[in-house]
DNA sequence: TTCTGTTTTAAACAATGTTTTAAACAATGT
DNA sequence: ACATTGTTTAAAACATTGTTTAAAACAGAA
């Protein structure tokens, strides 16, 4: 069963573990070749180059996680009901796999001319779905005026920035991973709160 | 005057904008030598070694930019001006050195271990005073019971975070470099209002 | 000038990273 | 059994990296 994986998913899987934790640039494919327990060469063999490697492994990555965020945004919820699911939805994704931010924004500095790569940023942002119904709630009068760029933009920064800075709160708060992980949990209700208290307030 | 500009400088800031923009990683001291019209060798004659090279470049861009904001934390300001002055000058500083971000994440993902290095990034957080004042106003019944943990993460990511995924926005958005600065301006208004909002809520 | 220490250069070095080649192997269908 | 397929191995070729060397050019002081 698990015994015999294929070494194509070996190599995939040794690859994205190592791609995440110390980062594409100081991930060797010799480094990729002993963790996956297989000769360097198999590694051009079933993909053909480190770099192509790489894209393979982001797009999935990309497509798995976002799967159920998106389906949030575009969903027939209210707009509270929508922040939310798609704040704890968002927070719970990135507790299981909270490499995921710093991977995804270096990448984004990495190598953002390359725009056939950059297909697999569509899935972190809004959908012209929740754009659109958050505009038109604005113009309906039940929620002040608000420029949807800069509502997402707050939402994206506070669900998933602390991640990029895990090192540095638990250094500075002093807290242990453990403690780190019920941190972020608090802000599940945290951060839907502030953003709902923004949208309320009405007049400018 | 500018015309001889000694060599030692030259490989500064040379290998500072190429970290900057390329990051640690891809940027190659043959890279550096050739920004800066210099011989290989002086790199290693001057610097030690590439990794001395970064950390002088580190601590010199973390305490130059980190000046101001530290001095606003710890003055004798309400809780409030604080705030909105952080704000302000933090995206004043990051406007002008909008690749920093991405830079220190890149750094805080890659080397935490090393401790002495790591000096640098006390000066990216928050200060004992500012803290405290934080926590003595919330007993005082002035604003609501606040976690200061959450309330700085909760400023800092406001405040940085779009710098980080400023390709992303551009993108998505649809807007140029001249827009989004435009974008990042409104939220030396946006994000004080945010956050003085939940600081006022009083109650649970 | 000659001497001294500093600055600059070009080349070499060692280590590591990536890709290619060609041969060996295993499983399958004919 | 043979030939064909896809897979794996070992070895080497190739490229790039960070670092070091050895010697020349230079500047200022004696």
């Amino acid at each position: 069963m698990s015994e015999r994986k294929k070494t194509e998913q070996k190599i995939f899987e040794a690859a994205t573990e190592l791609f995440l934790e110390k980062g594409v640039d100081r991930t060797s494919v010799r480094d990729i070749a002993a963790k996956a327990n297989i000769n360097l060469a198999l590694l051009n063999y079933y993909f053909r180059s480190k770099e192509n490697l790489f894209n393979t492994i982001f797009a999935k990555l990309m497509q798995e996680n976002s799967k159920k965020l998106i389906e949030i945004l575009d969903s027939d919820m209210s707009l509270k009901e929508k922040i939310e699911n798609y704040v704890v939805e968002y927070i719970d994704m990135l507790l299981e796999n909270p490499l995921l931010v710093s991977f995804v924004m270096s990448i984004l500095h990495r190598s953002w001319d390359e725009k056939p790569k950059m297909d697999g940023f569509n899935y972190l942002y809004s959908t012209e779905k929740f754009t659109k119904q958050l505009s038109d709630e604005s113009r309906k009068g039940n929620i002040k005026k608000i420029n949807p760029t800069h509502f997402f933009v707050d939402m994206l920064s506070l669900i998933t920035f602390p991640f990029a800075i895990k090192l540095l709160i638990m250094d500075k708060a002093e807290i242990n991973e453990r403690e780190f992980r019920t941190f972020i949990r608090e802000r599940k209700k945290r951060i839907p709160r502030l953003l709902i208290n923004e949208l309320k307030i009405k007049s400018d």
